[in-house]
DNA sequence: TTGTCTTCATTCGATCTCAAAGGAAGTGTC
DNA sequence: GACACTTCCTTTGAGATCGAATGAAGACAA
């Protein structure tokens, strides 16, 4: 692999420019700002600036003049809303077997999705190929300016590529971005899943300043951390690993990764799956364990539970460390009620209470499509909305 | 306590202007550019608008143009040096008893130090007027343009006044960031003493992309985050902290903070001095047990590279989550060499090996001026070097 | 109704930045 | 030594942003 050091400033972080303009739709469209006082307030930008960019929006029909507010004392404010275009960008989370496909417009509103079938181990070109297919239909129309991808493995963000073997061959070395961007004309982004989870659910419900983790416990337990608004990718883009940390009770078990005791081989799904068989119950996976413990049967409830403290036991590390606003957590697991109250009871249990005095602790609420706002956002983040 | 809602984008971020004089400023002074070709490169910048800043820093004094470099195959560059202005910045680490003060020049450098006697507890108005008083005798004859100050607690960095109680009675909701910047008619800003350290080891080896943590293992344990070369400092300021991790070892014996288990009970000075003492040996400290195993007391030695240990198992699981281009150790312990092979040893062993696949985990070098280096940035940042 | 105050928005000149083009000063080749 | 090429740096015009001033439109009080 390469050592990505990030030496140079990458065209990543040097905003496109139309980056006032983006955040201005983003407000308006999430109904946070109605004027253009309002935005320059939330910007921190000059009112004079507010307004020239505005006007650009309102001649593109990307925003509306929509009649006039409520005064506060003074002359009432212009109400700005979004404007009915057709401008919109494409998102997809891909999976080993199903690709979660979605278009949202060009305020992050999610208008359609689909689901389709995929092998993404046979390899970029042929998953390229059912991808452009299934995003022509869901375009149908649609005036496409940006692609966002969320990929199942570790990726290169600058690239666009995926960066270690894993569990996909043809992948490593192969610029997806790139082909992306190649297929559909338009700039692409391509980044991880756990990232772009996490990149999704923090904007639902916090701002470009706070910090967050998103965990998705399943089968598997992974996590994506936003810092300020945007990812965190670590050094060597493996941030977010939680699953490998070490938890006393597990000590003697082995894990995949070559070391013992770690959190995934009691807390994730598939860990749950062992326990059981071991204790003689034959069950199918995750899934079935859940179901049995929404039933009341006690066995799986109290690994159910276990499997929370312990996750709560790793997450109040996390939450001294890292101190986010927020912690959601995705994944089949967490519909669990008994696991989730499990996490919480542990983390406010065993965290500085310093670190926990703001602390959301909250089960996602984009459901299976925060990969697809983060995706889309990634996507945005490429182009200039009037352009 | 307020609920340190960042909501509109404080000034801090919004570059107070001069940003792009003053990291050229760095880089020359770093000897990482020497001539405005350099410094396009990796500034990101056109090679105009460097030219432009270039010429503003020559003609204020503050860099020089130095004769020639070598050709690389075309026109030779104008090497570009720092020039000897007399502008200053002050910077100081508060301490319980002492203060340590330092002047360092535009470029970073830490011309001259001092150590004066304070009593924190005697409230800021005391402290400020001792650290006037050290400061003046620093500053003699020098043009000072900023003040920059590391204070032992929680700080509140955009109001920079102390934030919990916590030993230092008098101080919450003080402004001593205001009062600093009164008394010398200069910017000023304030952190965190843990923040600060890592700022300050930060930047004396890495970019202002890359991230890291650095660790004060003395007789507490402490530690403070630098994502993409600046401190984050978390929802509520109470990021960094890994003493109140739970280990397994430590399972049964009580912390200070009402929890079992924490690392800081076995791995801080603290707590080697309390084994030690429950082991029927007089020990008058936490040097004096560091001294025993310098010298081959078996029971010490066994005792730092346990404590070692412990608190490599705890960075394992830091570096696995943040996964960062390094890991500084400051404080009294990192001085001890099985203490720090204990560390490294663990840590590789526990964490993912792309985590540790560039990571270095490495003793600090700017020994006990870290936090004033970290103290003279934050004071650099709010002001342009040419004006 | 008149005047004052507040809030919202735009105009205007100065500054910063960039991209593109071009000049300056080298190296290397035939 | 003539030519092409490389590297370094500056000039120039266009666009973005800001702060300050100004205008627009309402609230409110006397």
């Amino acid at each position: 692999m390469t050592p990505l050091t990030d030496g140079a400033p990458s065209p990543a972080d040097s905003h496109v420019s139309g980056d006032h303009s983006r955040q201005i739709v983003e407000f308006v469209a999430r109904g946070e700002a109605a004027s253009r006082s309002d935005l320059a307030r939330l910007l921190g930008v000059a009112p004079s600036t507010v307004s020239l960019r505005v006007q650009e929006l309102v001649e593109a029909g990307i925003l509306r003049e929509d009649g006039q507010g409520q005064s506060s004392g003074g002359r009432r404010p212009r109400r700005l809303s979004l404007g009915r275009t057709q401008r919109r960008v494409l998102a997809a989370e891909l999976g080993g077997e199903h690709a979660r496909l979605g278009i949202l417009d060009l305020g992050g509103h999610l208008h359609r999705t689909k689901t389709i079938p995929i092998t993404i181990a046979d390899g970029p070109d042929a998953t390229l190929a059912l991808l452009e297919a299934g995003f022509r239909e869901l375009a149908e129309g649609a005036d496409i300016r940006a692609v966002g991808v969320a990929l199942p493995g570790p990726v290169h963000f600058e690239t666009g590529s995926v960066d270690q073997p894993s569990r996909m061959p043809g992948w490593p070395g192969f610029r997806f971005g790139d082909a992306l961007a190649e297929r559909f004309g338009v700039p692409s982004a391509v980044d991880n899943d756990a990232n772009l989870m996490a990149l999704g659910e923090h904007h639902r419900s916090l701002s470009r300043t706070q910090h967050s983790i998103t965990v998705k416990a399943g089968t598997a337990i992974g996590s994506g951390i936003i810092v300020a608004g945007s990812v965190h990718r670590g050094a060597t883009a493996a941030a977010g690993d939680i699953t490998h940390t070490r938890i006393a009770e597990a000590a003697d078990i082995p894990c995949s990764c070559g070391n013992h005791g770690c959190l995934e081989t009691i807390a994730s799904g598939a860990g749950l799956v062992r326990q059981m068989r071991e204790r003689g119950i034959a069950v199918t996976g995750a899934a079935d364990v859940l179901d049995r413990a929404r039933n009341g049967d006690p066995i799986a409830t109290t690994l159910v539970r276990t499997a929370g403290t312990h996750l709560g036991q790793v997450l109040s590390g996390v939450v001294n460390f890292f101190n986010p606003h927020a912690v959601f957590l995705t994944g089949s697991m967490s519909t669990s009620e008994p696991f989730l109250a499990a996490v919480r009871s542990r983390v406010y249990e065993a965290c500085h209470p310093l670190a926990t005095q703001t602390l959301r602790i909250e089960s996602a609420r984009t459901g299976p499509d925060a990969a697809l706002y983060g995706a889309a956002r990634i996507a945005l983040e490429r182009i200039d909305p009037v352009a």
